[in-house]
DNA sequence: GGTACCGGAGAACGCACGTTCTCACTCGGA
DNA sequence: TCCGAGTGAGAACGTGCGTTCTCCGGTACC
């Protein structure tokens, strides 16, 4: 039975994902992609003609996955104020999972941010639209706009500090200094 | 006139540097840095018996290069409280200058920090060494030790963000939180 | 039953690059 | 002057990998 295009995309897509995020994107081999999907060459680059389309295709996609379940997560909280905070809850569980290695998209521009406008590209807008979530619930929370940014540079430092010092604790430095300048504003 | 090895040492990390910050290290080859250097391969792989060990020069004689700037930026500075800030004030000099690309150890960690151990190594102690200048300037200007990581945390997100975001202005929000955490302990 | 296509397996190609080797040259010392 | 150790330029080697090509078995349709 052969498979259709969507689920060759899925596997495809699941294994560059489990890949790229763990090793790097050029430490991955086409070939390895292939290997752990079960999905022929030949597939493979009609689906994604080039290895930049398949990096394309798992940031984006990774990308609607990260926000969404950021999302999904501050939601389930009532208080408005506290779904500010809650985001750095969230960022300690993800910490905490095995395999985290820091954000996707530091990583590929540190690795390929100077030589692939697509990546530096993609980087730039999953930032911006993340501190964009963050300026809507310091909005929806009565808090002042100038708070946004300040909490984005806390996530964003958690996020680099814990994957670089292995120290998933510094989701909670994040949302110890978060408290004190919602207290404070 | 051979040129002895202290001279080649310097030209082929000053060499590294450049290429190497500004595009990467796997995207930059050995014959690169022979060219750009004017060192020859013989001397270049008998100073640096492989690329590895050349990255871990460049990185560091940078992590001297970089603390120690920073620490003559801030100790000008009068008043304690104002050398916390300070730092901020130099990060923001820093993203200003041309050929920006944020941080070169969290760079290294995203591209290799997983097939690298001296890598992942060497950006842990990088930042573990600047968390502990926070420290000592926190602990200098009598303000409680629980300031310092969220200090760190906005300098590492403030990093990050001026390079995704290819704006040096993520600085000053990191200076304002800053300020506010500061004022508020 | 034949035949024309489709997809998969994997070999092959071309290139880049880390590392080593060759060879001719220089220069200090007997 | 001769010799040999060290040096630089660059060719060569081996490997990895992105991409393409070849071949073959199966399958749908006449």
């Amino acid at each position: 039975m052969p498979l259709d295009d969507d689920t060759a995309r899925t596997r495809l897509l699941d294994t560059a994902e489990d890949l790229f995020y763990a090793r790097g994107v050029q430490s991955v081999g086409m070939d390895e992609i292939r290997g752990g999907s079960g999905v022929s060459l030949k597939r493979l680059y009609a689906l994604y003609p080039a290895k930049e389309q398949l990096v394309e295709a798992y940031l984006g996609r990774r990308d609607l996955r990260w926000r969404g379940s950021l999302a999904a997560f501050v939601a389930a909280v009532d208080n408005p104020r506290d779904r500010v905070l809650a985001v750095f809850d969230w960022l300690g569980d993800w910490f905490r999972e095995p395999g985290f290695r820091g954000c996707a998209w530091v990583n590929g521009y540190g690795e390929l941010g100077a030589t692939s406008a697509v990546v530096a590209r993609l980087a730039r807008e999953h930032k911006r639209a993340f501190a964009g979530q963050l300026a809507e619930l310091v909005s929806a929370a009565g808090l002042p706009d100038a708070l946004a940014p300040q909490l984005f540079l806390l996530a964003e430092g958690a996020m680099v500090s814990a994957a670089v010092l292995d120290d998933p604790g510094q989701a909670d430095h994040a949302r110890a200094a978060a408290a004190a300048l919602v207290a404070a504003s």
